[in-house]
DNA sequence: CTAGGAAAATCTGAAGTC
DNA sequence: GACTTCAGATTTTCCTAG
């Protein structure tokens, strides 16, 4: 850049400031140039001010900027638990926070999907054998002594207080629920089981 | 009360995006 | 070219140890 101009540039921005100043004080403008100065000089003075615009418009931006990151950090902060002490958190603390939060949730949400799925399977497991037990029954009423009076209370199948031997359980399941089947043996390590027994200590 | 440090806020130019 | 975002430098604010 020109010397010439940059000194063009200088006393304008010198003039800015002082305008400025006085403004904040009420004084009347002063005119900023003699007035045998050159064309010239206006030109650079305006090309100032409008630099000088630009500039604190883009500080207002960037202030409003700034005002948007804190309102979102604000909103993250109801959703973090912060502990007892959540006032005295700086932005790289909570930010961290946040992280590990989200890291829990989504441990939990996976073991939660699990313990959906073994449900899943159990539940299918059990809705077979329920179907098994009622065939079951009706082939022994059709094979019982002719004559005998069946009352219909005892094709009733309690399945609450069932409990199932290694045994029933080999000789039960479709070919879909092998797998199930193995997995629900699994869960046990003594003769017989119940399957609330299971559910409460999966649950616990 | 104050020096000093940490964190936040601000200013600004550069670079990216549309 | 206008607008947005980023990052470095500087300033302000707040806190604490001495």
């Amino acid at each position: 850049m020109e010397l010439n101009s940059l000194l063009i540039l200088l006393e304008a921005a010198e003039y800015l400031e002082r305008r400025d100043r006085e403004a904040e004080h009420g004084y009347a403008s002063v005119l900023p140039f003699h007035t045998d100065y050159s064309l010239k000089k206006t030109k650079a003075a305006s090309l100032s001010r409008k630099s000088q615009n630009n500039r604190s418009s883009h500080n207002e931006l960037e202030k409003h900027r700034r005002a948007k990151l804190r309102l979102y950090l604000e909103q993250l902060k109801q959703l973090v638990p912060l502990g007892p002490d959540s006032n005295r958190h700086t932005t790289l603390s909570l930010l961290k926070r946040a992280k590990m939060h989200i890291k829990k949730l989504e441990e939990q949400d996976r073991k939660a999907l699990n313990i959906k799925e073994q449900l899943q399977r159990e539940h299918r497991y059990l809705k077979c054998r329920l179907e098994q037990l009622s065939v079951h029954g009706m082939e022994r009423m059709r094979t019982d002594s002719m004559g005998s009076i069946m009352s219909t209370d005892s094709e009733q199948v309690d399945i609450e207080s069932m409990e199932f031997t290694p045994g029933e359980m080999d000789s039960i399941g479709s070919a879909s629920d092998v797998e199930d089947h193995y997995s629900l043996q699994s869960g046990s390590s003594d003769g017989s089981f119940t399957h609330s027994l299971r559910l409460n200590s999966r649950l616990s």
